[in-house]
RNA sequence: GCCCGAGUGGCGGAACGGCAGACGCGACGGACUCAAAAUCCGUUGUCCGCAAGGGCGUGUGGGUUCGAGUCCCACCUCGGGCACCA
């Protein structure tokens, strides 16, 4: 045993007793692992509230790294999960060796649908399934050496966690947006504006307005509001299903049941009124360009008018982004949810209509929309007149037009758009042009420039020369680009009574109710009138009642009619309460939805602030300190926040959405949740089938050849998420057994860049292992554990080496680049290898910094290795090593030359050689001379100390 | 279908528009060993060639450039998202 105290045991079978291997990694591991827990020595200070340690913060510059808020999944940890966690730890710890106060912690979001499925299967309650699956991940991730604050680990179920939740609810339902101020305000000042008849309040005077009236004026401001809202409702289970438990039959998954669309009285988020903001502040984020991208798409901006066509059941409003186009809408089409629809029917098509109407209420909007379904709708028997033309035409319903977007109903150009060119081809309606496509345009149909459009292949969209755009008042003649042209419609639009230039979105308002128990309950009741009430702060959290049997009540499969039963409901005496609302004890009812599992990830970031604050959600000068602007015009928010780009979209806008409600309301100071973005990717296993289509255990497979098999048999490759289903999951467990925390760290890490996808293969990990037991064997003799280190002066060549590495490590390191860090560690321990085989011993002005760099990713062992190099104090808050400039100078350097193009030779040239004698050095290269061939260079090109090339 | 990515040796990957294949796995050869494992040293894109050297090579087809894995256009394949999985 070494002199160092180590109660380290020696291997077991054969190999050197102290050889780095799984067994001695272990002990490593669970050594260090319990001195960081026992020392607190990742708890990061707060400068103020109940973790306030202010003399800690000291004059540090602080960093706030976030992973994306993990569900605790039944089925445990398998290698894919902690790629992220690992990615962040490394980044972490690497900041706090520069000096940063460093704030990393994970908590659990653990409401969620899985649970209580499994509730409903089991009978176990989705509370003690769920703990047991915390307790699970706690422990996987422990044995990783992640570097967390486990103070700050909340759970979004715990009580304490969700009573903010739902008092963040309620500041959402006790605001308005003010679109003059462009912020969300009380809704104390919108009502103190209704009194003071400063706002219209749309019905008449206030005063004059009856209690319920008041409510229904304001609850349409609020920016949690109720409205109608389709769900799924599936009788034969009793059950209300998500998206993804319906089939493309439009039946249940489980059970295969008939499933219906009913609309349901639902809470609602008004995130279209941040639209806007949403957008702008894009531009102040430091996020992956195609996430932004993507971002902007989904709320989907544009703009375009509203523009009305008389019919005989008033005034139809359609929305168009191509205003420009109306002389060429020949028809209408409506969805088949428009509410004009039943007025506009004629008696003879109304059964069709009912018909059609049935069949498109089964189907998803993305369904309704695929281009590549062949048009369908049905004729309402009725027309509208064009407000352009002042000629009738028809009016349709189909199910490409949606309601959730614009008016719901749409003036159909089918020369100028193709779903509408498809759509009259279909049903024969007549298409006239508006716009002479150029030349080009036909010549690449194929067909001869014509106005007649029934020689037209497709509809052109783009600029050109309009065509038959006049009437008395308004012509488009002499527009040659869509923008002007849509300026002089839309002002003869609003001129003539029409229409006008508007803004619309894709974003629809945010379904924020679930017919389900497992999630936080509102905390809303409602009075005799029906009237929804904030239950005061007081009287928070408003706890999840026991239930006896998660099963919902079956009903017979096709009764469409029985109103769908949330599981709350259920719960009789919990649902009818009495409560002090202000004015004395009453009777109220219980809203009987769930918050959906977003609720928590809009804000679970705040909570590790400041996770055991009692008064606030967060303390302010907490959230100022970790999350606040840095300078004006920044944005604030988290420094680092890693996750994979399934939450592009949906996770990121909602966080943003509630962040942005907050800073408007004063509770914090940052405008965005999450300043700069950063997202892994995913690792994926190869899976196996057999003949017949089943998947066999991956691990069990063998490959010869390019050809796999599978007990002799052949077997099929294909890849894959890991799973359950495709047999191919390798856990972290696995890893920790053969091979260590460190290495499993390290590989994964090495296997490629943090933000691209890769296959897993265990069977390259041993590269790891191999590599942390050279530079072990550097430090210790794997026989005796005596130290292998001198004190001696490096030779030159190791020693610029060492601070090329310095530099480039601190470098990637910096940037996430692990994978090239670890390769340059990598080349570094490669040369202090062969040295210290030359010469025995490893220099300690080599060996530390190496230890010191490897410390962020491998800290147990370069914790191991520190102490044994003599040194006290652990890594995790030793500065970085810094390389020294004049080590990474260089007096030459070698210049590829090339003959049009192609690299031909090198020389040795002195750094900062003058571009023309340069040039000369290379023409004499014999090498290079026998491609000039005796001629001249007609042209050379020169990057100084990088390239010469010589164009003949 | 719509939106966003990614395609480089046998495999994972490296490469500010400037030497394609760093580093690791695997494979092959050598040293050590009675032998094997481990370890150490070396070779390894591909084709032609004894060699020196040369040809070809970053999914496919075009383009921009003195120069393209990198930029642009089109296509093919794979992955992610599409609002109640999160």
């Amino acid at each position: 045993m070494s002199a160092h105290g180590s109660s380290l045991q020696g291997n077991e079978s054969g190999a050197p007793p102290l050889r780095y291997t799984a067994h001695l990694a272990r002990q490593i591991e669970a050594k260090w692992q319990d001195q960081w827990e026992r020392d607190r020595t990742f708890e990061a200070p707060n400068p103020a509230g109940p973790l306030a340690e202010p003399e800690k913060v000291g004059g540090r510059p602080k960093l706030f790294v976030l992973d994306m808020f993990p569900y605790p999944s039944g089925a445990g940890l398998h290698v894919g999960h902690p790629l992220g966690y690992i990615g962040t730890d490394v980044f972490a710890r690497f900041k706090r060796m520069t000096g940063f106060n460093v704030l990393h912690a994970l908590g659990y979001d653990s409401f969620g649908l899985p649970a209580e499925q499994h509730a409903i299967v089991t009978g176990i309650h989705p509370r003690i399934n769920t703990e047991s699956n915390v307790a699970t991940m706690r422990r996987q991730l422990r044995r990783l050496g992640l570097g967390h604050d486990a103070r700050r680990s909340v759970s979004t179920t715990d009580e304490d966690f969700y009573r903010w939740t739902q008092w963040i609810f309620l500041q959402v339902f006790e605001s308005w947006y003010d679109r003059e101020a462009g912020r969300a305000r009380p809704i104390a000042e919108l009502i103190g504006q209704f009194e003071r008849g400063e706002r219209d309040t749309g019905r008449g005077p206030w005063g004059a307005l009856g209690p319920a009236e008041r409510a229904a004026v304001v609850d349409g401001h609020r920016l949690a509001y109720l409205a109608d809202a389709p769900v799924n409702w599936c009788p034969g289970l009793g059950t209300i299903l998500a998206n993804e438990e319906v089939t493309a039959e439009g039946r249940s998954d489980i059970g295969n049941f008939p499933v219906f669309k009913r609309t349901m009285r639902q809470w609602t988020m008004r995130i279209t009124a941040y639209a806007d903001r949403l957008i702008d502040d894009l531009d102040r984020l430091d996020w992956p360009e195609p996430i932004k991208l993507m971002q902007r798409n989904w709320i989907g901006r544009s703009e375009g008018a509203r523009v009305r066509f008389a019919s005989a059941a008033g005034p139809i409003e359609v929305f168009t982004t191509r205003p420009d186009t109306l002389f060429g809408a020949t028809f209408m089409v409506l969805s088949p949810e428009h509410p004009l629809v039943d007025e506009l029917v004629s008696d003879g098509q109304r059964a069709d209509v009912a018909a059609y109407r049935a069949r498109a209420a089964s189907l998803a909007d993305a369904e309704r929309t695929d281009a590549t379904r062949e048009k369908t709708g049905v004729s309402l028997g009725a027309t509208a007149v064009n407000p352009a033309t002042g000629r009738e035409v028809p009016v349709w319903i189909a199910d490409y037009v949606l309601m959730g977007y614009g008016t719901g109903a749409i003036m159909a150009v089918p020369s100028g758009d193709q779903r509408d060119f498809d759509f009259a081809r279909e049903f024969g309606l007549p298409v006239v042009p508006t716009q002479r496509p150029p030349d080009a345009w036909f010549e690449a149909r194929g067909i001869p420039p014509t106005l007649d459009c029934s020689q037209w292949p497709g509809a052109y969209v783009g600029d050109g020369p309009y065509v038959g755009s006049s009437n008395a008042e308004v012509t488009l003649e002499g527009c040659d680009t869509v923008d002007a042209a849509v300026a002089r419609m839309n002002a003869w639009l609003e001129r003539a009574g029409h229409g006008r230039s508007a803004v619309t979105y894709k974003l629809r308002d945010w379904l924020f109710s679930r017919q389900r128990y497992w999630g936080e309950p509102f905390p809303i009741v409602y009075d005799e009138h029906g009237v929804a009430r904030a239950v005061p702060d007081a009287l928070l959290p408003v706890r999840l009642p026991e239930l006896d049997d998660f099963k919902p009540q079956a009903l017979d499969p096709d009764d469409e009619r029985t109103d769908p039963i949330p599981p709350l409901a259920r719960v009789g005496q919990w649902v009818d309460v009495e409560m002090d609302l202000g004015d004395g004890p009453r009777r109220y009812r219980r809203e009987v939805n769930v918050m959906p599992q977003w609720a928590g990830s809009c804000w679970y970031e705040l909570r590790y602030l400041d996770p055991t604050n009692r008064n606030a959600f967060v303390d302010p000068e907490v959230e100022r300190y970790w999350m606040g602007p840095t300078g004006p015009g920044h944005t604030g928010g988290v420094d680092l926040y890693v996750g994979g780009v399934e939450h592009a979209v949906l996770h990121l806008l909602y966080a943003r959405f509630w962040h942005k409600v907050l800073f408007d309301l004063g509770h914090v100071s940052s405008e965005e949740p999450f300043h700069r973005l950063f997202n892994q990717g995913y690792i994926q296993a190869w899976a196996y089938r057999d003949a017949r289509g089943q998947t066999v255990p991956a691990a069990e497979v063998a490959e010869s050849d390019g050809s796999w098999t599978w007990n002799g048999q052949p077997v099929t490759r294909e890849y894959g998420k890991m799973g359950k289903s495709l047999k191919n999951v390798v856990t972290p467990d696995e890893m920790y057994d053969e091979y260590g925390a460190d290495t499993f760290r390290l590989y994964e890490m090495s296997m490629g860049p943090l933000d691209a996808s890769r296959p897993w293969n265990t069977r390259d990990v041993v590269g790891m292992q191999r590599f942390l037991q050279r530079v072990w064997r550097n430090v210790v003799d794997e026989d005796t554990g005596e130290l292998r280190v001198s004190n001696g002066a490096a030779p030159d060549a190791l020693r610029r080496e060492l601070h090329r590495a310095i530099a480039g490590v601190a470098d990637d390191m910096a940037s996430l680049r692990f994978n090239t860090a670890i390769a340059k560690l990598i080349e570094l321990n490669n040369a202090l290898t062969a040295h210290v085989n030359a010469a025995g011993s490893s220099p300690r002005e080599v060996l530390e910094p190496l230890v010191q760099m490897l410390s962020p990713l491998c800290p147990h062992l370069a914790d191991e290795m520190w102490e044994r190099l003599g040194r006290r104090e652990v890594l995790a808050f030793h500065p970085f090593p810094v390389a020294d400039p004049a080590m990474l100078a260089s007096d030459t350097v070698e210049v590829p030359v090339q003959v049009n193009g192609k690299v031909r030779s090198r020389i040795v040239v002195p750094v900062g050689t003058p571009d023309d004698e340069l040039v000369r050095l290379a023409m004499a290269d014999e090498k290079v001379a026998a491609h000039l061939d005796g001629r001249a260079p007609r042209n050379t090109v020169v990057v100084p100390d990088r390239l010469v090339n010589l164009v003949v």
